[in-house]
DNA sequence: ATGAAAGCGCTAACAC
DNA sequence: GTGTTAGCGCTTTCAT
């Protein structure tokens, strides 16, 4: 293996210094035309490529930013993703990638790696089982850029990207209300992460507003998934009373609702079934799933952007700045009550 | 903001020098344990955090790997990709993330911002558009270890994780005959990129093997896309001698044949559908979607274990490997045609 | 068991 | 317009 050259090989080459080679090859205006040219041709021709760690070292800046995220087989955190690499690599920034699996453990050690790799920044979403955010405490204290998206944690003061997740609830439990249905029940989870307990809220709120009973047994807490859309379901077909219609905590547990419900004849929306999230199948079930956009592409850009705002000081830990998205409906079959 | 500790910070305020702390922090054997412990205690009260760039510098390893994808919009990215990082996380790696979107120029681009970020090795699908694949040998001019999974390109003679496409194609097709298919059509795509067209001679083996007539006249080249599978239907649907099924070049493509049929009122299984990747949805559209799996999480391991492998030395590119995966066959209702 | 010092490749303050 | 030189933080050879 040759070794790879650097800038001294094109100074020498050229009877030059490197500090002249260096200014030429970062376009200084103090450098003569002929010298830049023949420092760019030597370097072609030596076949140099600079090496980023050196002036990374030097500098202090990496031009990479970290995205901890908890995993990439979630396509909203995929998309996410998706469209923070986008802007970034645009504003000649790398993304280095650190999912934590839901895990809190890995979290703590995303962090850590990812400030050893010397990041500019980080951009976020909290795993589950995060309790305690110190360790995001240490970025802040580097006096690094955080930025969070969707899942935030109130004990961490970080600017933030989410979804106006009450609104969702209420955007949610009021198009059920619209479209005739009364005795609305909820199958979702119990977490200390901000999202679910908005969203919950929202529908206890829209409720109120209808002059709707609000009801404990029509509210299922469990996980959410198919399995226990479908458990969730038959808990709530068994009430005396039965719910005409049914909101799922995301868009997984609204299938397993669904299903249940064909099983059992009670074929969606003759009962209304709406999801959180629009995953790419709920376009395409029969019947196709109503639910809430999470807006993970805009989720995305927001971040970035929330992030260079940090870089260029425009946003600071001070003056920080929350961005919430509004919530969108997307009315499909699974709520077209005929009243 | 405060300086940051360095290993001189330590060496100072125990009055012993920087190799020392270096030795210590490393673990070396010959460094006493008091030495060591009191380097562990003072690095803990200093706060401190190796610059893995500045050991980076000094070694030459940055122990980051590049990964090259088209999006991680499309799940099966996304999914290689949780994988890939799971398992190189566990063996010390990080990773760069870096997005063509089917853009050759982005993807030398690539290529070009990873090799300058200095990553040991990179694992890369190729874009669309990528006919000429130079800038994929500057990687292996340097010696790095570069891994190639799903899209390969003949001319790079690299190690490769790839699915037996013609298998898929033959699998998808024999599955049809056996359930009594016997006109089967296929709606798919040409070009470049080697599992496209295996697939396709994969069904054109099968008819044979099978004693059925292949006819250029059901194959219809287009797009992959919801529309693209529609459009392809419908022209399937206006021959004179209408297919009893068809083969789509992927699941989404398989969607919009499955759409068109039940439009005209050819429900599926009544014809046949069969799509390829099982994508999420594919398990829950109406009928749901028999399909072929390309195991993601599989291709992403086993990349991340080729790349491993090369790191060791196990792998060169004088002694490549090539591991080629099983595809499996998913049965579900589309193609369930009673006898 | 520890120290001294060179050097990884690049940048920039300071000269001329 | 270009050269000199120190230094970013760490590793490692050679000495002791």
């Amino acid at each position: 293996m040759k070794k790879k050259t650097t800038i001294y090989d094109i100074a020498r080459e050229l009877n030059i210094t490197v500090s002249t080679v260096s200014r030429a090859l970062n376009g200084f205006s103090t450098i003569s035309d002929a010298t830049k040219k023949a420092v760019a041709e030597t370097a072609e021709r030596l076949n140099y490529s600079p090496n980023k760690l050196a002036s990374s070292l030097k500098s202090g800046r990496t031009n990479t930013i970290g995205v901890i995220v908890p995993s990439t087989e979630v396509h909203f955190f995929a998309s996410v993703i998706h469209s923070i690499e986008h802007v970034l690599k645009n504003n000649g920034y790398n993304i280095l990638l650190y999912q934590s699996n839901e895990s809190l453990e890995n979290e703590i050690n995303g962090v850590k790696t990812l400030l050893e790799a010397q990041v500019d920044g980080i951009i976020a979403s909290i795993s589950l089982e995060t309790n305690d955010v110190s360790h995001f405490q240490e970025i802040i204290n580097q006096n690094k850029p955080l930025v969070l998206f969707d899942r935030t944690h109130a004990d961490l003061k970080a600017p933030s990207v989410t979804l106006d997740d009450f609104k969702a609830g209420y955007m949610a439990t009021k198009h059920l209300i619209d479209k005739g249905y009364r005795k609305i029940g909820f199958v979702t989870t119990h977490h200390q992460i901000q999202i679910f307990n908005d969203r919950f809220k929202g529908y206890q709120a829209a409720l109120k507003d209808h002059d709707l009973e609000y009801e404990d047994k029509r509210v299922i807490f469990g996980g959410l998934s198919i399995k226990d859309g479908r458990y969730g379901a038959a808990k709530l077909l068994r009430l005396e009373d039965v719910p005409d219609a049914i909101i799922a905590g995301d868009d997984f547990t609204a299938l397993g609702v669904i299903k249940k419900l064909k099983e059992t004849n009670n074929i969606p929306p003759e009962i209304g079934v709406m999801g959180f999230s629009n995953e790419t199948f709920s376009a395409f079930i029969t019947p196709n799933l109503s639910t809430i956009d999470q807006k993970s592409n805009k989720m995305g850009t927001e971040s970035a952007h929330m992030f260079l705002k940090m870089i260029n000081g425009k946003v600071t830990y001070n003056k920080t700045e929350h961005i919430v998205l509004e919530p969108l409906l997307v009315e499909r079959q699974s709520t077209g009550k005929k009243d």
